[in-house]
DNA sequence: TGTATATTTGACCACCTGGTTAAACAAAAT
DNA sequence: ATTTTGTTTAACCAGGTGGTCAAATATACA
């Protein structure tokens, strides 16, 4: 019973480990059940012995991978902090994610664009959820802390600003860094405190 | 002679156009060449005829749409005028082109991940190049226009936040505004602004 | 006109894809 | 020990994929 168990487990486990490389690495198009039994180091038919089909096994992996990021965004956003705290656990937790798992961003960029409605119902399941954000820089606007701002506006910048460098690495290192390594990661690394600094005195922001 | 160019011409034309449609639409791996022949209105053996492969095929519509991509970045990077003037010619652009290719973030998006020194590689051969920029930037610190500040930081803050919104504009608006249409079109109609006065404040631009 | 040349097509092909199945194998239960 | 149950596999399949080809059609040329 227990070894039967063990055994389920762990195929089961290497099965969505390694559906989970192929899918961030390659998208839902480009992945390929063969190459998944593969990195499992199982046969192709027990993938389809603990998920149905590709579909249902992809489905399994994004919702796993969304259910990881959503209590981890909603975390940035529920301390009851100082703006400048917010600010920076969110831009933390996003760079420590994206670090983490640098297939990610374009993984999910791709799938909004294949399922937008599916993405967007799936994320107001997990519970992820903004009103509290927006009450937090309302609250900010009118202690005076910072300027009127809308903060659909803020978060989309904040998020935007935080995310961009992991979508558009190739291009910043590339052509922006001279395809150099180094500049690359000192750039990474400075611009924790960039984004930080620059979008609390885009809020106008008093200390 | 002239009637042969013709008809070769629209044919041509016709498949491209159809092939833009179908790999912005669905990226490399999700398109088939089938429905760009469907969609062009002809067989899919004049696919093959007029491009050899959907490999040539893609790389055709991908080097078109960077080639009309980067005229429109290096535009609003080389007018001689004011930071504010740079940052709005910047924003406006961004949007204009987003606004008439909705799909094209996603695509973008998805090839930098497919094949970044690909990408990269065309991107410096077609002209690409944000020397200047970065030279406008260090004059405007220098003048004292703008607080100092890492050219590579801001632009990349600038591209973040302009491009972002359309890249998540499911979740924006299916999240955050309520999957109310009106109100994501007022979010982008504002946006524009926001993003000018932001990034000017997070320079501690003087006027 | 007839002939050469370019365009367009239907039929076809080899290969790959996700998915199935029956049988072998391992492990628990009796 | 033997039956029962769950796990794993090799072999296979139908449909879809990019791609080809010879024939048909249109076009330019003499």
């Amino acid at each position: 019973m227990v070894s039967e168990k063990d055994s389920k487990e762990t195929a089961e486990k290497k099965i969505i480990a390694a559906a989970r490389e192929v899918f961030l690495e390659k998208g839902y198009d480009g992945a390929r059940m063969q190459e998944i039994a593969d990195r499992a180091g199982i046969n192709k038919a027990l993938l389809h012995y603990y998920f149905r089909s590709k579909e249902k096994l992809f489905m399994g992996i994004f919702v796993e991978v969304i259910s990881i990021l959503i209590p981890r965004m909603k975390e940035a956003m529920s301390g009851p902090v100082s703006l400048k705290r917010v600010i920076e656990i969110f831009v933390d937790s996003y760079h420590e994610i994206m670090l983490e798992n640098p297939n990610l961003p374009a993984f999910v960029v791709g799938e909004i664009h294949r399922q937008p409605e599916l993405v967007v119902e799936m994320m107001k399941q997990k519970g992820f959820d903004i009103n509290m954000l927006k009450f937090f820089i309302n609250q900010q606007v009118q202690m005076g802390h910072i300027r009127p701002v809308d903060p659909v506006q803020f978060m989309v910048s904040l998020v935007g600003m935080s995310l961009f460098p992991f979508i558009g690495k190739p291009i910043i290192k590339g052509i922006m860094l001279d395809g150099d390594d180094a500049k690359m990661l000192e750039f990474l690394t400075e611009r924790k405190e960039f984004i930080v600094e620059f979008v609390l005195k885009g809020l106008d922001y008093a200390e």
